[in-house]
DNA sequence: AATGAATGAGCCTTCATTCAT
DNA sequence: GATGAATGAAGGCTCATTCAT
């Protein structure tokens, strides 16, 4: 029947999540998708076609999951550094709380790291709105005369940041050692980051030179949240 | 002989680190490596013993090779600023100059996607050293009140925006479109990181708040280079 | 379907043992065995999982296809004589008769000379039943005051004859030549064994003395068959 | 040097004895054998041109060092029931010593299991003069009208029971326990196989008979050894 | 005389996939 | 609609052997 049909085949996209994540794409096999679905072995064949076909469906699949978090809906006239701070936290939550599911960030790790076919999908579905979002609110916050070109760099500079805490998270750990890393929570690198950044996205000397401060300094004190 | 052997598992060595950072480690065939090494196919156990020892031997050899283009050796007195711009600059031509292999860093973030036994030797020998050389640039250029954590926060998200260049690139591309990302070149981002980056490593201010202008205005007017 | 399923097991089973007979378990390749069997390669991975494992249920299978031809069912009243020489003769032909497989035998010498993990199954499920009725016979044969201990080594000294006629063959045909060695058939062999041990087992004298006819006196003139 | 050279050529034979017995010829490995023997991996081909030539030298060592026990020189006028005690226990010893180095005896049973080009070797160079011996103790044992054939198969009878203490050790050892198996010592098999025996060969009635006391009851009252 | 390097054949196993039911 | 049985393609690895030195 069709409602037992569909309890499959999402006990599938589910598990198919899991261990694509944990083992990538080419050492997950089928039997062990199927195993830990509880389905049967030419179930994948049958649902998806292919195991192929399965990784592009688990990665829309993740995509849904991801939207259950939106980003929040600032009220108009909400500040700009508010609304960065709420989106550098957001992306943060979505990376490194550990009481979210790990399987869907590491899957887009690993499209990284060797994209596939489906990472156009991921893009498209997936990051393109919320790095327009962020494009967005560094409008607000960079100077009027800044570039398109600046303004995407920047982005890509915090994207970069908050990222490599999760992805670089086997190198960071070894780095400062198991105990300081533990200290990196949410809230510790979303007031990093923060600052880090917001620094930077008021400066507008020409290249060469190190950020011009004046710029900034009427900003700087404004209290953020 | 010797020298033909040496030759041989140099050979071998080269084509693995072809082969597994394009098809990772487990779609890696060691057919495929022998192949483009022009040796037998059971050279890999002869050598290596293993596929999985070739490719720990993959890893340390990538780092004898990274060595080759070492960091800089700056006479007594330069600037930390110019130490800075020439680290940025020096990692990122490592990681996107398109004359220099590009297995090496893919490997690097295969690692990270999925890391293996060979993650901590990664670490510690290719590594913390330039790491170390960072955190030494930083003491000089941040206030003298910043705390070990900090500092290390903030190696952390220099690191992690240049990384991202290069690991985020197959999203990047796709954001930003081909033709703006060939414009993304070496000089292009040196610029870009550096400025971003020293506009944050001045300022002290305190948690939930932006940056404090005054302390870096003296710098800010130094000519780097 | 079920049938077929089984079918190909048997057929495997079948396969398996003559090779595994012929070759020896090291020897002998799955490929071969899935060749004769007219299975695909894969099929004894699916069915046994492991080459081992196919092996020790071969052995069980040799166990259940020895049962076909069972020991007699004699009547009450049967002269322990004539029990005697219908168990060598069964023994015999097990172990000679060109005309049933000689796979079975073959497994059981090759045991012997390298008992594995299918050897104490083979005992348990297979040689241990006839030991025991070897045994019963004997009871009945041999002098009342007989020691339980000098009855098993009647009765391996008895089993010990046959099996040699069989595992042997290739020294004793080439000790007295092919053209003899021909003449030797069940029931010559069965003669020579049956008489050969009779004579000793009624015998009961002490240690480092021979044979002590008077009690068997009464019994040798019976007539056997 | 050739004395290294011989020295090396023997160590390899010991070592293969070794290592052919326990594995058997397909599951010995060139590489074990050279690493017991301490030589280089292509000496086994370098000596003796072939891991089957290899094996057969072996098996011809083997001969030379069971030789070093050879049977005794009996003095004339030796009685022959004397002589045959003697032979049993000779053989058992061979079969069945623990101080004497087990793959020896492991490597005919083999031989028999499965005969290879070296089994003719064996039966000629090892095998038969001991055979050729036991038969001339039969024709002093056995009535002088007793036909070739007739002492053939006696010899067959009496080596059997012998070889199967040995040879059958995984299946008697099971069927008894242990603990009685532990008993069986050369001494009291000897006892047994003598006195079974014996009984036997005196007797000379017709096929479908029994053992016909009277006419070894003269000899059964000498007194062997 | 003796060895370290290299070779090619072949084996067991695993895997994704298909087919008949 | 869904499954147990079966398939064929590789893949990693081991092994005996050879060759240049």
């Amino acid at each position: 029947m069709a409602a037992q049909a569909d309890d499959t085949r999402h006990r599938l996209l589910e598990a198919a999540g899991e261990v694509f994540a944990e083992k990538g794409f080419q050492a997950a096999t089928v039997r062990d998708i199927c195993g830990r679905a509880g389905a049967n072995l030419a179930a994948v064949n049958y649902h998806f076609g292919d195991k192929e076909r399965l990784y592009v469906e688990v990665v829309k699949h993740a995509h849904h999951c991801g939207e259950e978090i939106a980003y929040p809906q600032w009220p108009p006239g909400t500040r700009p550094r508010k609304k960065f701070r709420d989106y550098v936290s957001h992306m943060l939550i979505r990376l490194l709380d550990p009481r979210r599911p790990a399987w869907h960030t590491q899957l887009m790790a690993r499209e990284m790291a060797q994209p596939s076919a489906a990472c156009a999908a991921l893009v498209e579905s997936y990051i393109r709105s919320g790095h327009e979002l962020l494009e967005e609110i560094l409008v607000e916050l960079m100077p009027p005369e800044t570039s398109a070109i600046a303004r995407h760099l920047a982005a890509f500079s915090i994207v970069g940041q908050c990222l490599y805490f999760r992805i670089g998270r086997p190198i960071v750990e070894r780095l400062v050692g198991e105990d300081e890393f533990r200290t990196y929570d949410v809230a510790r690198l979303t007031d990093h980051i923060v600052r880090f950044s917001l620094a930077a996205l008021g400066s507008r000397q020409p290249a060469g030179e190190a950020s011009q401060p004046a710029s900034t300094a009427g900003r700087s004190r404004e209290v953020i949240r």
